[in-house]
DNA sequence: TCATTGTTCAAACGTTCGTTTGAATTTATT
DNA sequence: AATAAATTCAAACGAACGTTTGAACAATGA
């Protein structure tokens, strides 16, 4: 029985990590809502109250889970916009910092992409306001690019659309892997890297043929 | 009381589809898992039990929603095919179809989204069929291009970025709207249109000048 | 008219939900 | 060693969960 003590005490916050960590597990499987508190516990191998005891309930390991993405997702980008002149240049520091991110955090990914759009009503705000952060960093860079300076319908619509093309992968990979076989070792995310540069540089180099500065033509196949 | 009777026998199926309509609503609000069956029964006017009566559970609520949503998804998707024989054609039908169904169906959108990641159990492989379906399509239209034809891993990583390109819009439409005023009437879906066929038109010309036929260089940069 | 079939409903089923309690234990501070 | 503070736990809280029941009601065809 002492020595279990001993185990418990490697590391200072180890139940309150190992229920983050179990928050990410099942939270990314099964959607915030269809976990039980009772799932979590067992799960971090910890008592049911430690959760409201270090999270204040449910959903504060939410909170602490999207919060950590956003802060490092953020720095990332911030990272991307301030070290290029360019959209191009943006393009490859973005994808070239942000994929292995997200390699890494599969999960977290998962749970920003489900929960986002829904009605948590504990969060709401707290979401609002951190894509509203993002959005702004995407502001910056496409101002820059002399891309719809003033015309903000077209940052609302290709703001959402670059967000997506690069975390969907990781959203719908366990499926797509069922029609396509893909190997996702390194050579596969290098590979990736370069699909998603293709992708964003082409759209970029399209749309400022066709949104050249401040100018949106509403008629243009008539 | 009887007139009561007569307004309710307007419609044959009326309480059939007050639920589906209920289960639209409050799904895409607060996600599956978050709303339960008295919410959908009260949202319905109509009495708990009816839900089992009609769609055998909670879950066949969301059953039905998805697959009405797939049928019409994949027609639209299989027309496109059929009527185009390059990418660019393919774009253009499918965007000018799609938007206009996603606008109207936007909370089935934004359930198809948010649900499709998560493991509900009952429906796992009820979804996979389905995505693989939609999957394949991608798979035609692409080998019609000459782009990528056997080379699996440029389609599982093109698909799902060119599906979430277009329908992303629709998810965060709420809190961009808070970032970026919209005003989200027909003349904004026809700019919508052009802004996104813009981009994956873009992408696919750039893509076919960096993945020829058959050929992906795995140092590109190097 | 009468049996039959299809709807509707209040009520209750047992289970699970997230959170809290209060005592016990461990750790930190004086 | 004594006191205070932080941590852990079994147990219980009331509320909400999805589903089922069985009787009442309406609609249908014979």
């Amino acid at each position: 029985m002492e020595n279990i003590k001993s185990e418990k005490a490697e590391s200072k916050d180890s139940k309150k990590d190992a229920i983050l960590e179990a928050g990410k597990k099942l939270f990314s499987e099964k959607g915030f809502s269809a976990v039980g508190v009772r799932d979590i516990a067992k799960e971090a191998n910890v008592n049911i109250s430690m959760i409201s005891y270090y999270y204040g309930g449910k959903s504060g390991i939410l909170k602490e889970i999207l919060d950590e993405f956003f802060v490092r997702y953020y720095e990332i980008a911030k990272y991307a916009v301030e070290e290029s002149d360019d959209p191009f240049d943006f393009i490859e520091n973005i994808i070239d910092n942000i994929v292995p991110f997200f390699v890494k955090n599969n999960r977290e990914v998962i749970i920003f992409a489900t929960e986002m759009p829904v009605d948590s009503s504990d969060i709401t705000e707290f979401k609002a306001e951190k894509i509203k952060g993002l959005l702004n960093i995407f502001k910056i860079i496409f101002t820059k690019a002399g891309l719809a300076e003033e015309n903000e319908n077209l940052l609302g619509i290709i703001g959402p659309s670059f967000f997506s093309v690069i975390y969907s992968h990781f959203l719908f990979k366990p499926v797509v892997s069922e029609v396509f076989d893909m190997e996702k070792d390194d050579n596969f995310y290098d590979k990736y890297k370069q699909v998603i540069k293709t992708i964003l540089k082409g759209a970029v180099r399209e749309l400022r043929i066709n949104y050249s500065e401040n100018v949106i033509s509403n008629n243009k196949d008539v």
